[in-house]
DNA sequence: TCTGGGGTCCTAGGACCC
DNA sequence: TCTGGGGTCCTAGGACCC
C-alpha cells in the first residue's frame, strides 16, 4: 500500500519543559510546575531585557504566551521570580540528561538536537523499558524527573519527523506530556492542523506563499499536485510535500553531513552608530572574538564574511536592510588578517548609512594545522572522555560550536570585556562575573 | 511585535574553465 | 570574432530553527 516502501521505527523526540526557567527552579528548590518565574537576560542591547525562558505557572497566572519577549510586558508582581540566565549550567544539564538517555538507546542513534531536544532511536530498546513505547516513554520521564528533578515532553512517531511533529502539535496538549503521531492517524491528527506556522519548518513567509496557492491546511498540501509545489518552491516543496505525508527516510546512524561550516558574531548595537571610527571598534572587537573563538576550535578560517544592518530609519531611507558581502582570504586564525578583512569589506561597501547591527561570520574552515595547539587546552581530556565528547561534538556539530564554548577572559578592550563571558549571547552565570 | 544570538540550507546569477 | 555547451565554484539574499 502507499506507506508499504517507507522505513518503520520507534523514535522519540523528547524536550524539556520551559527548560531553563525549569532548572532555575530545582536549583532553588521550587517545584517547576508549581513556580512561577521567567529568566531575564538583561545586557546592554537588550532594550532593558529580554525574555529566554517562562514557567508554565508564571505562563498561566499572568497570561504569559511564548510571544512575551520583553520585560516591559511583564506584570510588576513580587510573586513572579524573575532569574538571570546561568547558560553555562544549562548546557551542563543537558549533557546529564543525554547522559541518561544513554541508558535508553545506543551512543549512535540518539541525536541532541538542540539544547533542550534529544531524538532517540528506541526501535530496538524500547521493549526493554515498558510493554508499549508510551510505557517506555514515561519511564524515561520518571528516571529524568527522579535524578533532576526535571519535567520531559515526548514525541512517539514511526520516524524522526513524525516524532517531531507529535512533540509540537499534540505532546504539549496532553496530561501526561506524551503525544503520538503514524502513518495511520497522519489524517486524523496532522492533516487537521490549520495553523499552518505551528508546523516545524514552516515560518511566516512560507504560510504566506502557501496562502497564495489556497493551501490553508495539511490536509490541503497533502492533496496539491507535488509538481506544482515544486515549481513554487523549488526542493523545499518536495520537502513539504513529504511532510503533509509524515514521510521521513532519515537514519540517526547516518549523520547528514554539514555542508559549509561556519563560525561567527553578532550583536545588536545598545543604540544607532553613524561615525566610522566608532563602527570600526566594534567589528575590530567582533573579529578578534570569532579569532579566539577559531584557535579556541583549533579552525582556520578561509573566508570571511561582513554584514552590516542598517537602523530602522536608515533602512526607510536607502530602502535596504543592510548588506552583506564576503572575501575569500589566505586559511587563518590571527587576529590581524581577519580584522583587516573585516574592515576591508567595511570600507568597501559602507557609504555613511547609519547601523545597528553587525556581524561577522567565516567560513571555509579547515583544521588548524600542528604548530597551532594551543599549550592551553587538554587535548588529551577530551581523548578520553569520549562519551561526553561524543555528545559535546554532537551539539556543536547541530547548533554551532558556540552552544558549548565559553569565550572567556582573553578577549582585549573596550566593551569586548562585557560581552566575553557570554554564552549564546546571554550570561553565562560563571564565576568571573 | 522598533532590534538576542548562532547556526544551516537553498537558490539564482555571475565568473571562470575546458 | 554578434553568441556553444557543460560544468564548477562563489556570492548575496532569503528562509528557517532553537
Amino acid at each position: 500500500m502507499l506507506y508499504d516502501n517507507e522505513p518503520r521505527g520507534v523514535y522519540f523526540l523528547i524536550d524539556n519543559k520551559s527548560f531553563y526557567a525549569s532548572i532555575e527552579c530545582t536549583t532553588r528548590g521550587l517545584n517547576p510546575l508549581k513556580t512561577a518565574l521567567v529568566v531575564m537576560s538583561d545586557q546592554a542591547n537588550t532594550n532593558g531585557g529580554l525574555i529566554l525562558a517562562t514557567s508554565p505557572l508564571a505562563k498561566q497566572r499572568y497570561g504569559l504566551q511564548a510571544n512575551v519577549s520583553r520585560q516591559r510586558d511583564l506584570p510588576q508582581d513580587d510573586r513572579l521570580l524573575v532569574v538571570p540566565p546561568r547558560m553555562t549550567l544549562y548546557i551542563q544539564r543537558n549533557l546529564a540528561i543525554n547522559a541518561i538517555f544513554r541508558r535508553f538507546t545506543a551512543p549512535a542513534t540518539l541525536w541532541p538536537y538542540s539544547i533542550d531536544e534529544s531524538i532517540l532511536d528506541m526501535t530496538a530498546t524500547w521493549r526493554l523499558f515498558g510493554t508499549t513505547p508510551r510505557a517506555a516513554a514515561q519511564c524515561i520521564q520518571r528516571t529524568v524527573q527522579d535524578e533532576l528533578g526535571l519535567y520531559t515532553t515526548i514525541g512517539i512517531g514511526e520516524n524522526p519527523l513524525q516524532a517531531k511533529l507529535a512533540l509540537d502539535l499534540l505532546a504539549k496538549h496532553t496530561p501526561d506530556l506524551i503525544g503520538s503521531l503514524s502513518f495511520d492517524s497522519i489524517p486524523e491528527k496532522l492533516w487537521t492542523i490549520t495553523t499552518l506556522t505551528d508546523v516545524w519548518s514552516i515560518a511566516h513567509r512560507t504560510a504566506k506563499r502557501l496562502r497564495r496557492l489556497h493551501i490553508t491546511s495539511l490536509y490541503a498540501l497533502a492533496h496539491t499536485d507535488p509538481a506544482v509545489l515544486k515549481v513554487e518552491f523549488g526542493l523545499i516543496g518536495t520537502q513539504l510535500f513529504a511532510l503533509s505525508w509524515g514521510i521521513d527516510r532519515s537514519q540517526l546512524a547516518v549523520r547528514p553531513v554539514t555542508r559549509a561550516p561556519s563560525l561567527g558574531n553578532s550583536q545588536v548595537l545598545p543604540r544607532d552608530y553613524a561615525e566610522a571610527a566608532q563602527i570600526e571598534v566594534v567589528i575590530k572587537e567582533i573579529a578578534e572574538q570569532v579569532a579566539a573563538r577559531l584557535r579556541h576550535h583549533r579552525q582556520q578560517a578561509g573566508t570571511l564574511s561582513l554584514s552590516i544592518g542598517f537602523s530602522y530609519a536608515a533602512s526607510e531611507t536607502t530602502g535596504r536592510t543592510g548588506f552583506s558581502h564576503a572575501m575569500r582570504i589566505p586559511p587563518t586564525d590571527q587576529n590581524g588578517p581577519l580584522v583587516a578583512a573585516a574592515l576591508t569589506l567595511f570600507h568597501t561597501h559602507w557609504h555613511g548609512e547609519v547601523i545597528r547591527n553587525i556581524a561577522i561570520t567565516t567560513s571555509h574552515l579547515s583544521a588548524a594545522t600542528g604548530e597551532q595547539l594551543n599549550l592551553f587546552e587538554p587535548v588529551r581530556t577530551q581523548l578520553h572522555r569520549t562519551d561526553l565528547a561524543r555528545v559535546t561534538d554532537e551539539i556543536r556539530t547541530r547548533f554551532g560550536f558556540t552552544k558549548l564554548v565559553y569565550a572567556k577572559s582573553k578577549l582585549l578592550g573596550g566593551t569586548a570585556i562585557n560581552r566575553a563571558s557570554l554564552v549564546g549571547g546571554h550570561n553565562g552565570g560563571n564565576a568571573y562575573e
